[in-house]
DNA sequence: TGACTGCATTGAAACGATTCAATACTGCAT
DNA sequence: ATGCAGTATTGAATCGTTTCAATGCAGTCA
């Protein structure tokens, strides 16, 4: 709006202090009920907030942000979307994002290093308020997510964890999941277990099998090394289906016998259940499969997957909140900390395993 | 970067302009090589480039934005981001604005009228130069988009074709699609053939038919209306995969006969072979399947799924390819035109499918 | 009367860029 | 000398807000 000459057609500030008879003070004071707000006689208010609607007065973000410094977005990195494993957990971001008003910008990496530097600093040149890391599967370089810390917005990864204290992170407990996966297993009666372990580079394969050794050592099973595997480093997520196949289907021609197979991840399990079908080994008759995540295809995969769940839209959500304290913290000049948030597995019990007994344990 | 009272840790293009011993406005010239700029001696060129990479310089986006009305973001828009049809899209879009130095703003409406309504209004708030709206699966109102034509912004949608003439569309041709997908069926011998329709109210659903029926007309092949279902509308866009699961079961308990199926979607596809396994009839020894869209998931699922394949990431480029056309088209005042894609679908054999001579017609 | 307090409002300076019109200089033709 | 064209640079306005310090006024108290 300006004058009528026609042309400008957006309504500012002025305008609606023009049309109120108000100043521009007292109209930004009024509608962003700022604290001086508490002086306006009820009237003006008012009548301010009448002119505003009636013109349609937007807010221009740009000019508010210049000044306030405030940009109300979040920085949401992921190191490849591919990944099935990041639909829900950009479903929780967005959906807590959403409830504080902020917008999510969206950037992935390719799990290209040069990719993600360049995002990076888009991100930073637009002042986003704080940065989401969703680090998955790329064999990360410690020094990129290092340089993240380094800049003073509150910043929290989601899958990874990072040494220093600049940088918060929300993972799951690999370890009891890897506990869980093999107590389900072992209960099942299950004794001659094949594992494919997770890449040697990726921080949850430690862990879990960690967790794993260490029921096996309670429960005093024997695991044979005959029978563990061990996924190859990799960039591409979905790399881990074909390494399923391919490592099951050597097992298989190497004759090892096992009732069971714990997987690192879901797509390795459903890897591996089509390597068996293949071979003519029913599953769950034959061999019963644990896959690890509860990606959202486990349970439309035939036979339906019994997994370790990750909850990720809640660890998204959790993400946002751990950010958001980090912003709240500074800009109320208060000093916080970083926090290491670690979720809890659930057993979700599918059709991809079954009782040892019934499937003739040496047939 | 203000004095050396060690406040103000950014540096301004004052900054820039005071060190150098230029201007501000000269600075700004030769930073964002302005018209102007080939007046600027090469010496002054270089003298400013040093400095600004010296000090660190990057431009403030939000001043940028302010005065220039370019955001260099755009917004996107999905309905729901959980169909697992969105990934690949918003891959692709994530890609093509990547090369264009934009930025995806991210937005999720949760097939929710009232979120769809105020995501638009924040992404308008920030002036997103251009908007992309995913149209999965929503029983779309069509009121809420047509809006989007009245601001006066590019925008496309994806997977939806709006009336009007304000709106583009990049949509994979349905009829093509339907036809390729029963031709293949028809050729592998398959007479018997069950159908699994979309929800009348989806946009795909009435074309994708056509193309059915008329191949079968083409064919000379009947189609036994007692073969024929219909998903109901529903705004959950993994829905499907229960219903083809459900309306298989029927047909199985009605004891129809059918050599082969045809599935509205891939997770009809699925939920369907579910059903089929569980039945006893194996896939594709007894029925063959196919699916449309070619989500992720297919090649993992088991049997992997023959399937018509939506290009959907190159759609999702090729919608971002629209916008900026309107986008640069406004920029230099030109009219442009919006514009209706249809792109090719494809058809991608798996195991799904198989030739009905060997499956014992009617065994 | 003067000083002080509390209420209601506003002027004007930021925020950090972009951009147009103006200036100043040099050289060259008239 | 004058005028002009081309080169090199800059002053100052502008984008649309926010916010601090200032102002004016009415009422109260000593």
């Amino acid at each position: 709006m300006k004058r009528h000459d026609g042309k400008s057609l957006t309504v500012t500030m002025r305008d609606v202090a023009q049309t109120s008879g108000y100043s521009p003070a007292t109209v930004s004071i009024v509608l962003n009920n700022a604290p001086l707000a508490r002086y306006i006689a009820p009237a003006t208010k008012k009548k301010i907030e009448e002119v505003a609607k009636k013109l349609g007065y937007r807010p221009n973000a740009m000019a508010r942000f210049l000044r306030s410094k405030r940009s109300h977005s979040v920085g949401v990195m992921f190191f490849d979307i591919t990944d099935p494993f990041c639909t829900p957990i950009l479903r929780g971001i967005e959906n807590a994002t959403y409830q504080c008003s902020y917008l999510p910008i969206f950037a992935d990496a390719h799990n290209q290093r040069n990719r993600f530097e360049r995002y990076l600093e888009m991100l930073l040149d637009r002042h986003v308020e704080a940065l989401i890391v969703v680090a998955n599967w790329l064999v990360v370089d410690i020094h990129l997510l290092a340089d993240i810390g380094k800049r003073n917005i509150p910043a929290t990864t989601i899958g990874w964890e990072l040494p220093g204290d600049t940088v918060s992170s929300v993972m799951v407990d690999n370890e009891a999941g890897g506990r869980l996966a093999l107590e389900h297993l072992h209960q099942l009666g299950h004794r001659k277990i094949a594992f494919i372990r997770g890449p040697k580079t990726l921080i949850d394969s430690a862990p879990r099998w960690r967790g794993i050794q260490k029921f096996a050592q309670s429960a005093n099973l024997e695991i044979d090394p005959a029978l563990v595997m061990q996924l190859p480093d990799s960039v591409d997520p979905n790399s881990s289906f074909e390494g399923g196949q391919r490592f099951t289907d050597e097992l298989l021609q190497k004759k090892r016998r096992f009732t069971a197979l714990l997987a690192f991840d879901d797509l390795t399990a459903l890897g591996a259940i089509r390597a068996l079908t293949k071979a003519g080994v029913k599953v769950p008759e034959h061999c019963s499969v644990i896959g690890f995540d509860d990606v959202p295809l486990s349970a439309m995969a035939a036979p339906s997957l019994t997994t370790i769940r990750q909850p990720l839209e809640a660890m998204g959500e959790l993400a946002v909140n751990v950010i958001m304290e980090g912003v709240n913290a500074s800009l109320e000049k208060r000093d916080w900390n970083i926090v290491r948030h670690k979720t809890n597995p659930e057993l979700v019990i599918r059709e991809s395993t079954r009782a040892a007994s019934l499937a003739g344990a040496d047939d």
